[in-house]
RNA sequence: CGGGGCGUAGCUCAGUAUGGUUAGAGUACUUGGUUUGGGACCAAGGGGCCGGAGGUUCGAGUCCUCUCGCCCCGACCA
């Protein structure tokens, strides 16, 4: 290509709207143009970028038998009721009426439709297994679009779904699936993360999400210092703890404790660490009909993690309770405990089970009971309700949890028979019994990739393209085209590296030798040859861009070098 | 969806409290000239329904009402 016929259009001054590198430096590069909130035109290079992505993808995807498909983008609305979810996705899923005033709505995830193509076509498990996938744009009308191509309403997404005769082949391919992931972000070269994952209100279970580390990253993961163990903190497990504080001696008695209400306040009156402490939270669980008052009792040291309580009551929202809709119920907020009551629904977390020493509301204003054995309640439902720590200890090796900041990009999980089994999507086994399908799901954020390389490489002047992602992978930078000679050599150097099939742009525009090198970093080329002033020396230079290196080498050695540079 | 902010040239923004020449700057663009290793300089140009609709007024970018759009914080997010 050349640059003097691209449609390239760089800008000096970023869009008010941006805030991260890769929004800033996309936009600024050309290779995207917003359209409105969170849709977004892709220009020559970012269409590059893009398909580049999809090309790994692809490849890594027939090397597992999978098979690329495409679905309508369209889909009847039928066929989201028939799965229960036109009501779930709510607004985010784009709803609109054909000229006959059918009802469709614009694909957000393609489940449904994928089910739909096997169901009634693959009848016998000697079909089974099958992957199939599809990439595709995919609209979901966010609330509140962000971030560029991190997170737009449109945005393009391999999402892929096998179909299996049992668990067993199902967890096989799960792996391969994995796997596969794992090749895709490693060509790609980012620096990831697999974590285990909540798998959200689509059920499933196995959840792993793919998480490319960034400190824009807008998931929080944990992670051991010392082994591969990663989750998500919605998902996150932590070990026994191992030092746990002195008790305080205290027999059981109830204590008045005037306006003190939070766990520090107490945790001072009494002089003891937090761990004694019981700490409730109460909220408002909503489910898919009705809501309830749920107290969550946990450590005073620990924080609530709110994705593990509404999973641990099976709620599709929890909310904050006030003071009026406690003391409804005769609860007293501050002083809220798990006993002598039994106006709300209690869970508790696994850490206070048999908790001995404590201290906890009284359900009565300004008292507490101190020296409380939890052991003596009745039956109780425990669940992991807290949030893990920096600090805390590692479920698998015991090594040290720390936090830390990643960009989902891939998420797969185990779905069984979530989907098939309302949708009637079934096959004969071998038995001639009739089973729904046994799924698997396995989505990837294709446009997210592209500003996820950008966060995770880019300094203060522009983008960093790996060599598998960037649009032309060699710039040849043509000084001053008044030179003769060194567009005559420029020219030849562009033809030799286009026929060894090295992806190139010659940048012959009638530009200042500033004004091209500031275009070059921005746009983020992995290498520019210069050829200017060194060109009377028999040389040409040729500039790195990751670690912004130029190296000198004889005219003749240019595409040698950078041959040996690409590796 | 709650709270806040902003819509003026392709882009980034002045101008709006107090209505009044022909609506500005920087940048980008065109032409000519000088330059030619880090977004250079000089000169001359083109480019605007001041988001839209209605109103007040002799007169509205500026005041009032209503709308639409975009952004930020939060809630939400397979």
């Amino acid at each position: 290509m050349r640059f003097s016929r691209a449609y390239i259009p760089t800008t000096k001054e970023s869009p008010k709207d941006a805030q991260l590198p890769s929004h800033i430096y996309l936009a600024r590069g050309g290779f995207v143009a917003q359209v409105a909130a969170g849709l977004y035109n892709f220009l020559p290079l970012g269409k590059r970028v893009l398909r580049k992505i999809e090309t790994i993808i692809n490849e890594e995807m027939a090397a597992c038998d999978a098979q690329e498909v495409d679905l309508s983008f369209v889909t009847p609305a039928e066929l989201w009721q028939e799965s229960g979810r036109i009501e779930k996705f709510g607004k985010e899923l784009l709803r609109f009426r054909d000229r006959k005033e059918n009802l469709f709505v614009l694909g957000p995830t393609h489940e449904e439709m994928m089910v739909s193509i096997v169901r009634n076509r693959v009848n016998s498990y000697k079909q089974l297994p099958l992957n199939l996938y599809q990439i595709k744009t995919k609209f979901r009308d966010e609330a509140r679009p962000r971030f560029g191509l991190m997170r737009g309403r449109e945005f393009v997404m391999k999402d892929g779904y096998s179909f299996h005769a049992s668990t067993d082949d199902l967890d096989r391919e799960f792996e391969a699936m994995e796997a596969a992931y794992k090749r895709i972000l490693e060509r790609l070269g980012l620096e990831f993360r697999i974590v285990e994952a909540d798998s959200g209100a689509i059920g499933g279970t196995g959840s792993k999400e793919l998480m490319v580390l960034a400190q824009s990253g807008e998931d929080t993961l944990a992670v051991c210092d010392t082994c591969e163990y990663g989750a998500n903190v919605e998902a996150a497990r932590r070990a026994q703890r191992s030092v746990i504080p002195e008790a305080p001696q205290a027999d059981f008695a109830r204590f008045k404790t005037p306006d003190v209400k939070s766990i520090e306040e107490l945790s001072h009156f009494f002089h003891i660490d937090p761990y004694y402490t019981l700490k409730a939270v109460v909220k408002r669980a909503v489910y898919t009909q009705g809501s309830e008052l749920v107290c969550f009792f946990i450590r005073g040291c620990d924080e609530l993690q709110e994705v593990k309580a509404r999973n641990s009551v099976g709620a599709i929202d929890l909310v904050d309770a006030s003071e009026a809709e406690l003391r409804e119920i005769g609860l007293v907020a501050g002083f809220v405990g798990p006993l002598d009551q039994d106006n709300i629904r209690m869970v508790m977390d696994n850490d206070t089970r048999n908790a001995s020493s404590m201290i906890c509301g009284a359900n009565e204003a300004d008292y507490h009971f101190v020296g409380v054995d939890l052991s003596v309640m009745g039956e109780v439902v425990f669940a992991d309700l807290v949030t893990v720590q920096e600090g805390d200890g590692c479920p698998h090796c015991g090594g040290k949890i720390l936090h830390t900041k990643g960009i989902e990009v891939g998420h797969i999980f185990k779905l069984g028979t979530v989907y098939s089994a309302p949708l009637k999507a079934e096959f004969l086994d071998e038995n001639g019994r009739s089973q729904p399908f046994i799924m698997g799901t396995y989505g990837m954020g294709v446009s997210r990739l592209v500003a996820a390389v950008i966060e995770q490489h880019h300094d203060d002047k522009g983008c960093i393209w790996t060599h598998a992602t960037a649009p032309y992978l060699v710039n040849v930078m043509i000084s001053n085209i008044k030179e003769e000679s060194h567009v005559a050599y420029a020219e030849e150097l562009y033809g030799t590296l286009q026929k060894k099939g090295i992806e190139t742009i010659l940048d012959d525009r009638k530009e200042r030798f500033g004004f091209k090198m500031s275009d070059a970093e921005l746009i983020g080329f992995p290498f520019t040859v210069i050829v200017g002033k060194e060109l009377a020396n028999g040389q040409a230079q040729i500039l790195i861009r990751k670690t912004k290196e130029i190296l000198t080498v004889d005219k003749d050695a240019v595409v040698s070098t950078l041959q040996g540079l690409m590796g």
